[in-house]
DNA sequence: TCATTTCTTGTAATCGATTACATAATCGGC
DNA sequence: GCCGATTATGTAATCGATTACAAGAAATGA
């Protein structure tokens, strides 16, 4: 295989423009230092020559690691991708690598954040996890890393650093708002995991939008989970088993959504003609699921682009004067996996017995739902 | 917040111990080039110092990136995270940094990959995109990068490059067989995308099988496909659409299989009670799906540790005498989407009738199906 | 016209490691 | 007890950029 042609450095540069390489390292960082005629002279000679600058020799005369290291807490999990990608958007223009860690199969200890900081291996950080531990974040600020992480999406109680998020409360509220419209009453919630800060925020923002619109509230109905297919399943045979049933459900997440559909499917019942089921994220799939989910979107290419810039201003400016939270809005997303509750709809039934015909096809439509001759 | 508290070099160890900074150096890189007696007191020096190595100037210094990238066609499919903990892990002993980019939303331009190479900001590359044009691949062997690039999983037909992937073949001819013996004559299959790698191996492992076997084949029981959800839907009303409908369905991926069994049973067919449904990957939802699904596991742990392993050898040797393929050994996964065809049971049914609630039952306790009274 | 400020550019030190080369010390063998 | 080989260590060049400082040129003002 071929040796690498010849590495261009800036002296080659400085020698085909008849400059100092300082002159052409101005052009390259500081170009209205250098006069306009110069100027374009050393621009002709980085274009003759195909010169590229050399990072290795940068990050080091800058004592700068030219990278940012994100963690996400499950690299599998369909709804970090789109956040990934918004990411690698908001760092395309700039001169960071991007690295990615997965804090689920390469748990973080306390030292680890802290060490790739002092090694200089990266000069900032993207948390998704909000697990990481507040010992080890202390580490980082003792390391000078403070202004230097931003958390995104989740993020953890009591620290003071950045956090880019959904307006999770305001989702949930939707979420349940929107149940409340199609007539629904009895609502349930699947919940995250026990301690999870997103956890919380929905399930306030729920059980707040519940109490506003005065529905009822059986404790059964909150109903634990950890954003898991399997905890959505569990929470199908739950409320299978309950005598006071729910018409709707509000889950945590889509995939819980997903789970508890197949769950309450195998149970038996139909999805959205017996309950009506929620999610939250609006992952790709959500869309092409059977039903299609009813969910509450994050726009999470925003939210990877926003915390990229959110950081990327905090490596700029020493200072540090970006923002130091945002909420994006959320939005809801209606398809097939919701409609009025069966109760409405026989009552409705009872005074006019002409809108079954309607009211079935219209759910089929939806669903796809059909049942052999 | 607080300053970094002070960059320790090797100067500082040299000073410390007492020898030169080029000991110190030869400790780390060449121990056995130092004494017994200076080399632990260099080392008791680093530890006293906490010092740690500034990757950015020895990279400088040695002339590489100190980093690989990781090609992900699209790292939402939650089939590539277990392949990246891999990975992550294979280069976890090394200095080596793993970037990681999604070649959907950041479609690989032909010269982008090369321009990497030749800015030094990478030394090897990982390509899980078999879709990496030849022009792009020839630009890099241009640059030099020619043996430090390895494919996995998928590959590009005609490159001379290695490639760890899973017997694609065999997984395929192993679904098939499994089917068979449940007593399957009539299978069908759903491919993945035209032109992918994967598509051809696994396809003409299906054909080759089913010949050997002498089941019949229709053309119209080749269903195109691209490995996701959607098209498993798709495929799902061309079946429920068929007059000679299959008894049981290979998909190309797990998420197809998804897609599928949601179209089939909103169709009013029962899984696997009416239609028996394998996929391929055995990616984390497939066992907690309902009916957990039968499929073809890849080891994708280990598929991205030998694939790191692999191009870390090349990095080390420039000779490149470390293994061009491997082919990883497949896994049959039997869940509850597989049972024998509805008319074999009817015919054991008809021998003993006594089988009847039996089989049934049988088929309630893998699925959880049941039908309210 | 001369002093002073402003532009423009070059010289050389610097970032923190690695390593070719030189030198000093040690060891065997005869 | 001397010589070549081996081992251990130090000196200094080097990787390729950035930038403090200096200095010459041009512009400004009195």
């Amino acid at each position: 295989m071929g040796k690498p042609p010849k590495p261009t450095t800036i002296l080659d540069v400085a020698r085909t423009a008849r400059v100092s390489s300082a002159t052409v390292s101005r052009v390259l960082s500081n170009p209205n230092l250098v006069s306009q005629s110069t100027r374009v002279a050393v621009q002709e000679a980085i274009r003759d020559t195909g010169y590229r600058v050399n990072q290795a020799a940068r990050n080091l005369r800058m004592q700068r690691a030219g990278a940012v290291l994100i963690l996400v807490p499950n690299l599998g999990k369909p709804f970090y991708s789109g956040i990934l990608a918004g990411i690698s958007e908001g760092f395309a223009g700039s001169d960071y690598a991007v690295l990615i860690t997965d804090t689920e199969s390469n748990p973080l200890q306390d030292e680890t954040l802290a060490g790739y900081f002092r090694d200089s291996r990266i000069d900032g950080a993207i948390s998704l996890d909000g697990g990481v531990s507040s010992d080890a974040l202390k580490l980082c600020v003792t390391h000078g890393a403070g202004d230097r992480i931003v958390f995104l999406c989740e993020w953890v109680e009591g620290e003071v650093f950045p956090v880019i998020s959904s307006d999770n409360a305001e989702g949930a509220r939707l979420a349940i708002r929107h149940l409340h419209d199609l007539g629904h009453r009895k609502i349930a919630h699947v919940t995250g995991p026990d301690g999870n800060v997103l956890t919380t925020a929905r399930r306030q923002g729920m059980v707040q939008e519940r109490g506003r619109l005065g529905l009822p509230a059986l404790p059964e109905w909150i109903i634990r989970g950890d954003f898991s297919l399997e905890s959505g399943h569990e929470a199908a045979k739950r409320i299978l088993a309950m005598s006071a049933r729910p018409t709707a459900v509000f889950c945590s997440a889509d995939m819980v959504a997903f789970g508890l559909i197949a769950g309450l499917i195998a149970g038996g019942l139909r999805v959205p003609e017996d309950i009506s089921v929620v999610g939250f994220d609006d992952i790709e799939m959500s869309g092409s699921y059977v039903p299609a989910l009813t969910t509450i979107r994050q726009d999470r290419h925003q939210l990877g682009r926003r915390a990229a810039e959110v950081l990327l201003g905090r490596l700029a400016n020493a200072p540090g004067q970006t923002p130091t939270e945002a909420a994006l809005p959320v939005e809801l997303v209606v398809r097939a996996s919701t409609a009025p509750p069966s109760d409405l709809r026989d009552n409705r039934l009872m005074q006019n017995p002409a809108q079954l015909k309607f009211g079935e096809e219209g759910a089929n439509e939806r669903t796809g739902h059909f049942r052999p001759p």
